[in-house]
DNA sequence: ACTTTATTTCAAGGATCATTGAATTGTTTC
DNA sequence: GAAACAATTCAATGATCCTTGAAATAAAGT
């Protein structure tokens, strides 16, 4: 069951804070230093709490010169928002399906996750 | 932050599956043996888990004779996709907010915790 | 090459978690 | 009140979790 590995994600003090950081730094990310000193957390710390949210699908990496920026990945949310609709509302969903886009700013910024 | 406690509580198999099976079970509820033996859980592991889905706010217990009724609490469930979808769509929320209901059948049941 | 900066890897620690068996409490039925 | 039934409490165990410090890797600047 994936969405338990979302959940277990989640459902952690540090990790939720990364993943609201992430969420609002938007689809182009950002550097795991700047997380790091936004949240005072060790860099170990933050690897460690990275790659949980990595296994679960709701993060991406990608190197920039001697930085690893990471993005929340909005579809694995998505879906996790979805599975959770689903099954509060005894399998007949009675909201029209929450579509999560990135956030506010940019014009036209595809999620091509 | 009681976001993390909810999603603590469902971020486990056996807890995920009980609620489920609390939330089509409807806001009556059913006793703890028949989700035991629905589950095929111990007594003793189930009353554990239970405990931790009522330290959560996700669950209500009434005894009736000598079974204990538990029902899901769509309130909790509903306050956790609100923060979720909050905090997925970085502070601008764009789905109009997700009303949770407890099921299908009943006409005019109200969610009244 | 050497140093600095950015991040990860590794090993160790205490804390919390999930399951189990045995014993207990509360309730109904006889 | 004794037996049967439903669920909880308690103690123990192995597993997983989060954090920390020390060392290693990777890239950039000098």
């Amino acid at each position: 069951m994936e969405a338990v590995a979302a959940l277990a994600a989640l459902a952690q003090d540090n990790r939720l804070d990364v993943f609201r950081l992430l969420v609002e730094a938007g689809p182009e990310g950002m550097p795991a230093g700047a997380v790091a000193s936004a949240l005072d957390l060790a860099p170990n710390t933050l690897t460690f709490h990275f790659d949980r949210l990595r296994a679960a699908g709701l993060v991406t990496v990608r190197r920039d010169g001697r930085s690893m920026i990471y993005a929340a990945r909005f579809e694995t949310m998505n879906a996790l928002l979805a599975y959770l609709t689903e099954n509060c509302c005894g399998g007949a969903p009675c909201a029209p399906a929450v579509e999560c886009k990135p956030a506010v700013v940019s014009r036209r910024k595809k999620v091509t996750a």
